[in-house]
DNA sequence: TAAATCCTGTAGTGCTTACTACAGGGTATA
DNA sequence: TATACCCTGTAGTAAGCACTACAGGATTTA
């Protein structure tokens, strides 16, 4: 049990986290490739030894940058927990959306770098992009039961697919919005395009909802 | 006026060609760094020389590659010019996003390379990421003519950026689809998910005209 | 047939890449 | 103080990178 006050064990993270947060900064810029061991050595101001110390290799460094940045995006971003009973939808969605999008402005480097991840299509699969994509899909499901708490019980009986798909359609267009922001980000008002999204959600499910009832 | 039919002209745009096509490919799996010369040599079966005498540099054959996908791309995918009066909207965009998402499967470099670039962001801009933003700008204005035309006249006068916001949203949420729908082929129900973007689309402009109609 | 042009094949350039061997300083334990 | 361990700094390795010089074959023009 060595003791966390241990000084070297402290030197040693501080010198792990300088890594992982230089490689995070450069990834996000400059994707899978264009992230090389040099540069990181350059802006951590860490040899490349203590690189291949700690992570054995870059593929397992950049793994570890999407791990590491996906657990401090967590607590910054909206919980899509079951709510409250009554809450109002519209206003839910939209301060998702918002605090999500507002995380990502402060921490622009997990998604960035997931996102091009997720792209890419080579022969042997980077170990980054496996992890981002386990964490993606834990996203969806916590999505996917939000959606289904909102929906009223006769519409999920009717529509089992429902839930789910309203969430892959809300992560693809909030996915789609951050990229729109990335590219033009002065031509963009994005507070505006959160809350149509937002709208359009709730009106769609507001529709097929009608349906339901009126088929009855 | 060089004859058509001259022989070493036609050579010559073979070999073009079958450069460009085995760029588009491995830059479309792998991204701005991941493609090497050397990659597109072995791939396309011409030498170096011939790489750099017909584009210059790497830099500009993946800017070429962009335009010549885009334009191989353009005559498969829905236009967005105004449509007929009278025309269903939701039927109109459900068709426009089925073609859309059908031609990314016939040719997805185009869409990969871009919308990789896209996320990209390093101090000198490749050339190829400043073509693709052009081309993307070209599309949503056109997509942009197209909601105005869609929306009553009454709420383009109370809303005047709502038809702009409304294609970036649609383009946005495409995007955001098709970067699921790589990342997780066999997971999604592409159609599903095109159908119900168009209604969730269809369904919040109802809902925006609906109020404009009320306040008056 | 001669000259001009176009494109390819060969063989490089200097630089960057991921990764490693290893010695040694700093720190904790005995 | 002696020993064991952890991490860093130095100095490499072979392979890959974008790019180039240049000779020469193929084809068209004079």
């Amino acid at each position: 049990m060595a003791p966390k006050t241990d000084r070297r064990t402290q030197h040693s993270e501080e010198s792990r986290r300088r890594i992982l947060q230089a490689a995070a900064e450069i990834s996000a810029e400059r994707g899978y490739d264009g992230t090389s061991v040099a540069l990181v050595t350059k802006r951590s101001g860490l040899p490349a030894s203590s690189v291949y110390w700690h992570f054995g290799s870059k593929d397992e460094l950049l793994a570890e940058v999407v791990e590491h940045s996906y657990r401090q995006w967590l607590p910054r971003k909206a919980r899509w927990a079951p709510p409250e009973p009554g809450t109002d939808r519209v206003a839910y969605l939209r301060d998702a959306l918002r605090q999500a999008g507002a995380s990502f402005a402060d921490q622009p480097e997990f998604m960035r770098l997931g996102l091009m991840l997720l792209l890419e299509r080579r022969a042997e699969e980077p170990a980054a992009r496996v992890r981002f994509k386990r964490i993606r899909a834990e996203m969806l499901d916590a999505m996917s039961e939000w959606w289904e708490a909102m929906l009223p019980e006769e519409v999920n009986a009717s529509h089992p697919h429902l839930p789910r798909m309203l969430a892959q359609l809300n992560m693809a267009a909030a996915d789609g919005l951050y990229m729109m922001s990335v590219g033009d980000p002065e031509e963009i008002d994005m507070n505006g395009l959160q809350e149509l999204l937002a709208l359009a959600l709730d009106a769609v499910a507001d529709r097929i909802a009608r349906q339901v009832y009126g088929e009855e």
